[in-house]
DNA sequence: GAGGCTTAGTGTGTACCTTACACCATGTCA
DNA sequence: TGACATGGTGTAAGGTACACACTAAGCCTC
């Protein structure tokens, strides 16, 4: 299929800035790129934007299509759209943010046909095109944005104690928190469920098991309630 | 000139939703549309991003060319991208916000050979495309961002009166502020330099007068200080 | 089974910030 | 000169943020 325009127009593409976290580290999924420009490099994953898809179904399918990841709550971020951004043509790129339980999605994105891999945060390879810059927002952003919405719980496994918890905000802000002071905050949003459960096969006092009580966070959110962490 | 591509791709435009305060309100400035689709609507101004354009300079050109305004701060809102939103064309639309003193800008927009005007921000027509929804965007991105940015400073004209800058935080906030908590606040910030001015031509006690401190909030920011109003 | 190791779990005091609140000062105008 | 309109000022109380250290529980090993 071909067209013509009277007038050029960019390209436009998305491209997701993915987190997830593990035991150690928050990671972020970066992919191999296969084709030129770039080709070998690790980029993030996206791709061009069709003329009859909207911008966020554009965002989750190219996730889906160079990572196997889907049901993934993608955020837009900023779009990107500086000049020769990509050494092709003139390339306009949506940039979207989403977060996972990396417990979940670990095995997919390994065993997909492309080579898809975590890297975490501090740890990251060069990118291709100025994905570095798209990685640097959305880590700021993802910084700012955990200390006012419980996104962090997003993170865990369904049952999860206070220290996993802790550490998540640990990783994310990049700074220790007093224990005493996160405890009183993450129990006084109200927002978890102490559970009749303990962890299992510690080497160590067991602790308890919460759960994170989703409906009451969105009938919160609905009635603009705020959670400062 | 006409050009061709192997697959159809969105149009790219961008849109400014500018806001200016005015002694009574705050108005968002808006243009009368001259073509199909939608022509003898208002909306907000913008179009199309040349392929050689960045996306901030197809802001300001657009916005300079439709309302004669120009140094203006704008800042990058949000992309719009749903399908339809232009009944011509696929059309991908990246938001610009805009602050301006209004006083410095009335009589330009208004005298500018296209029809272009500031309407209260409660008091707006029915916009074309879904430009409605973009304004409602950024008057929420407004009203949060206030709380905790200076912006309120770029409101008004270089002089002004502490009365002045709660009343522009009360008609953005739409909610009273305690003028003695205010004025704390406010001075606080250390930003506000008190001129050796006060009021002129006013039927009752002159107020003194105050200029923002542009260089320092510059410093403050640059080494990420924080100013909650 | 005792002692040590590891992590879980708990409360208080202080400093600061937020908010509520009322009166006198100053200039204009009639 | 008195009334009117807005300018300009301080304090007390309550709540929030933060710093800080010890005991509890379970497992392991010796």
């Amino acid at each position: 299929m071909s067209v013509a325009y009277e007038h050029p127009r960019p390209a436009l593409t998305v491209d997701c800035v993915v987190f997830g976290l593990d035991e150690e580290d928050l990671k972020v999924l970066l992919i191999r790129r296969e084709l030129e420009p770039f080709r070998g490099r690790w980029a993030l994953p996206g791709g061009f934007v069709r003329v009859d898809e909207a911008l966020d179904d554009a965002a989750r399918r190219e996730l889906a299509e160079e990572t196997g990841l889907s049901g993934v709550f993608l955020e837009q971020l900023y779009t990107f759209g500086a000049l020769g951004r990509d050494p092709r043509e003139r390339v306009v790129s949506v940039a979207y943010c989403a977060l996972v339980k990396l417990g979940d999605h670990r095995v997919k994105a390994a065993t997909d046909a492309r080579e898809a891999a975590w890297f975490s945060v501090d740890d990251t390879p060069a990118l291709a095109f100025d994905h570095e810059e798209i990685f640097a927002m959305a880590l700021e952003r993802l910084k700012g944005k955990v200390r006012y919405r419980p996104i962090g719980f997003e993170l865990l496994p369904p049952k999860f104690t206070l220290s996993q918890l802790q550490r998540l905000y640990e990783k994310i802000l990049d700074r220790p928190l007093d224990k005493r002071n996160f405890r009183k905050k993450a129990l006084g949003t109200g927002l978890l469920v102490e559970l009749d459960e303990v962890e299992q096969d510690v080497a160590h006092r067991a602790a308890r098991l919460y759960r994170f009580d989703r409906r009451k966070y969105e009938r919160l959110e609905r009635d603009g309630f705020s959670f400062e962490i």
